[in-house]
DNA sequence: CTACATGCAAACCGTTTGCACCCTA
DNA sequence: TAGGGTGCAAACGGTTTGCATGTAG
């Protein structure tokens, strides 16, 4: 489906801004923040505001286009084209950018471990931590 | 090691209020926030800022004594003692209360991910999400 | 024309910091 | 008594919100 035709399915108004900052995260290969994705419209000369690229990345977060993600290193959130595949990422420490890693080898010990602990388990997140390829033979000097 | 000469030595001034947030952690089953220490103490007619007990997460995470841990559902950090384990966390998504487990399945799965992507993996943090046993029965209910 | 989108400024919430005072070692 | 610990109030940074205006359908 078209970029235009996926923002007006879900019931959301079709606008410049929402275009934009949905082909953004559509073409992007890695989440961005909310900081990011303004830096990039506004180097395009889009002129928008901060508080509205937040309430359009909630909007298609709300309409499962977009999933909103959260590290957790840093406090900022960051935001990815929803493929609407499990997913875990890969965190570089040095340049702070996230990967996504596609397949997932946990169905085995969620099941050892709600066992275990009495829980009922609903899902998992995983992130790795290391250096990516770019920044691996500079990891000594990364903040 | 006796509560008072761990404290000791690692170097930190002997307080009250060091003493009594060490013992809190060392005490809980389970990572508390900054504000849920602050309340406890409180109760306990301790008068402490919140501040201080900020500070004093800092200073025991900076020894080493308890580890700071960022689950990123909500924005809160958690703190526990920290028993130099590899641990992994259960978060309950009703009571939002966070539990540790202590095993490991993901030594292989790392070095499979860092040959695919061409990292260098240095760690990783899982997180299972689910009901715990006192809220399993009632998860409609929960926010 | 109406309901939703946007800009702007101010609020929010968890956490940190500057400064004056206090207390452990 | 010196140097670190503490309380208080103010700052911080990412995100959210209230309100007036703008615009898609």
């Amino acid at each position: 489906m078209k970029l235009k035709e996926e923002i007006k399915s879900s019931g959301l108004k079709l606008t410049r801004h929402r275009q934009e900052i949905f082909r953004l995260l559509k073409e992007s290969r890695q989440p961005v923040t909310a900081e990011q994705i303004y830096a990039t419209l506004r180097e395009r000369n889009i002129s928008i505001n901060l508080s509205t690229v937040y309430r359009i990345l909630d909007s298609l977060s709300g309409s499962e286009l977009i999933s909103k993600i959260n590290i957790g290193e840093d406090k900022k959130n960051h935001y990815e084209y929803n493929c609407m595949a499990h997913r875990h990422y890969l965190v570089c420490l040095c340049c702070n950018n996230i990967f996504s890693v596609g397949d997932c080898p946990l169905s085995d010990y969620e099941k050892q471990v709600a066992k275990q602990t009495d829980f009922v388990i609903t899902g998992h997140k995983l992130n790795l931590y290391g250096y990516c390829s770019n920044c691996k033979d500079k990891a000594g000097q990364c903040h």
